[in-house]
DNA sequence: TCAACACATGAATAGTTGCTCATATGTTTA
DNA sequence: TAAACATATGAGCAACTATTCATGTGTTGA
């Protein structure tokens, strides 16, 4: 059933980038932080109350999300304020609900 | 910056759902299967070729796939085709690749 | 300037994951 | 029925991950 005509959505580094990212929205705590980003930015305090997880942990997963760029951080004073870098994981998100509806 | 009144997006359970989906979706393996079940159907053996690794390897991600009902087996006398459950997951790949795209 | 505050970071660790190896199950053909 | 074939499965293991703990860095106000 080898057909070498049929064409291949992804190469092998575009395979790979997919699985990276996938793999960064493949955790409870980091989809939580992201849900609650959508359309507003909260600092790391807030998020460490929604969240009930200690500051260190939501830092970590921070520094995770943002060296992803999902997403960006922007200092005020003391406090460092979250938001998603850019709208298409929230579009992901949506997608995604909507496959998980269906189910 | 807490705000009560914000409309969350996704419960608990949801982001949990969520979470489990997309950790299957995070690995280069499986991604790798997904892509080349896209539009069409292969047994176990061509995507061992396909994958260029061993047949147990490919064996166990497709247990793991098809216990997340993304893909769906029928066989057929010694041999087993696998494709995805439904056209959702190839969605969700064209918009990520979309994302990706543009970084 | 010093204490309090908000966040970041490195090390350590328990839990998880993806592969390999060996073997089992089910099917066809000689 | 026995051998060959296609796939499935359990155990074992090395590699990775998410959290905690302790501590570091930078900022503000007394």
């Amino acid at each position: 059933m080898l057909d070498e005509r049929h064409p291949e959505m992804v190469s092998d580094e575009q395979a790979q980038n997919l699985a990276e990212l996938f793999k960064a929205l493949g955790d409870p705590t980091r989809v939580r932080i992201i849900s609650l980003l959508i359309g507003r930015e909260l600092c790391v305090n807030d998020l460490t109350v929604y969240l009930q997880m200690g500051q260190s942990a939501v830092s970590h997963q921070l520094r995770y999300l943002r060296n992803m760029r999902i997403v960006k951080r922007r200092k005020e004073g003391k406090t460092v304020f979250y938001s998603l870098d850019d709208d298409h994981i929230e579009q992901i998100f949506r997608q995604t609900l909507k496959h998980l509806e269906h189910h």
